[in-house]
DNA sequence: AACCGCTTGTGAACGCAGGAACAAAGTCGC
DNA sequence: GCGACTTTGTTCCTGCGTTCACAAGCGGTT
């Protein structure tokens, strides 16, 4: 068996980049595609893909490509896209409400069955077409829904606590967006989302690639 | 020269999560810290820590530890903290509203000087204490600001274009929210996040540790 | 003044990811 | 039916990141 021993995070999380290309292609009523193709519309390299795709069997057809539809729900299945996937998020401050708000989820197989908050302002508002409960409520609606993805975006302050309840509640995912490296109980799969990480990150390549940033175009030929 | 040849990238994304975890320590009124209680703090390994600070010279007093607010400054001198950096985003929908009026920005030097919508419906409303401007004052905007930094939280079927715009424009890093690889021209870097990729290898890792996950609490003490 | 413990900084080995080149295989054209 | 082209799947190799382990250096103590 090629598809049980490993797969790698970083295959994995390019595998789910493929899907959301392959799926557009499908809707386009595409019927095959090369790796060629398929790794430029994703942003990577062929060789690349080819490995990655490796990992789940041959999938294609040499000569011909990828048949889009088969390939397609090959991934979903790997990446267990066939069954839905329950989410709880806590923290609906303006971030939480982005992402209970976001569509990007909800076509993916994964919906907040609920959403937590402790302040009593947010409790009782509907955000998403979902109501917010109680952060009273948490322990009951994990254990009731079976949700094993539980959503961080609360203050860093209380990310801690927070991640205490969701794993106690039986929470075995956790994607955090709160600045504070979590600790969780072996068996919990931490990820961590740092925005302003990603800003800073940035800031460097610029500040390492040119100093002279705003004298980058003295005589512009730009069309 | 240690400092100049190359940080590695990995290194700086961590070099941004310790600089938090030390304004914080410095906030506390904390004077020196050692390299396993910032790596715990942090999340990672002691040792990769340390080798992560010898990119930036010795910093530290054998015996004793790393000084935090001196530690922090270097830090902060390194990711090109001293000078603020101006931003601008594209797309107020739901995460652009969302980041903002993300603190953890302004706080760490990023401002936003620019907010972007196409649509008119946007245009003209206050969100985080800044008004929403036309796609038409872009180029303007960020000429005036000398903006390197842009960010597109718009839907994916025209991040590319405001992409175009963007680099047209003279920014030179692009933090991506939307759901597509974008292609820029050589000298721009482009940092893609995406939540829904964060999900689904979520997914699969449960997926792979236990497909057993929702017969894991067979007797379940509801409360 | 010398010793001891603690902590940093560095060197080396391991493992992994990424990229390029090659062989296998299937299809299209003749 | 046969040959050539196209594209996959694989293998090798290079480079990077991570980890472990050790030597060097500083403070506190006797």
């Amino acid at each position: 068996m090629q598809s049980r021993p490993r797969i790698p995070e970083a295959t994995v999380a390019r595998l789910a980049v493929y899907l959301r290309v392959l799926s557009s292609l499908a809707d386009g009523g595409r019927g095959t595609v090369s790796s060629g193709e398929l790794a430029s519309a994703a942003g990577v390299n062929p060789a690349g893909l080819r490995k990655d795709l490796s990992h789940l069997g041959p999938c294609g057809t040499r000569g011909v490509g990828y048949e889009v539809a088969t390939l397609r729900d090959r991934i979903a299945g790997v990446l267990g896209m066939e069954t839905a996937h329950a989410c709880v998020l806590v923290g609906l401050g303006n971030l939480g409400s982005a992402l209970a708000g976001y569509g990007g989820f909800g076509s993916r197989g994964f919906e907040f069955v609920g959403l937590f908050d402790a302040s009593p302002a947010r409790v009782g508002q509907e955000v998403g077409g979902r109501v917010v409960r109680p952060m009273e409520e948490l322990d009951e609606v994990v254990t009731a829904t079976r949700a094993t993805i539980g959503v961080i975006a609360t203050p860093a302050e209380v990310a801690q606590r927070v991640c205490d309840r969701l794993t106690s509640a039986g929470v075995r995912s956790i994607l955090n967006f709160a600045p504070v490296a979590l600790t969780a109980p072996a068996g919990v799969d931490v990820r961590q989302v740092d925005l302003s990480v990603e800003l800073q990150v940035l800031a460097f390549l610029d500040k390492q690639r040119g100093p002279a940033a705003t004298v980058l175009t003295p005589a512009g030929g730009m069309a």
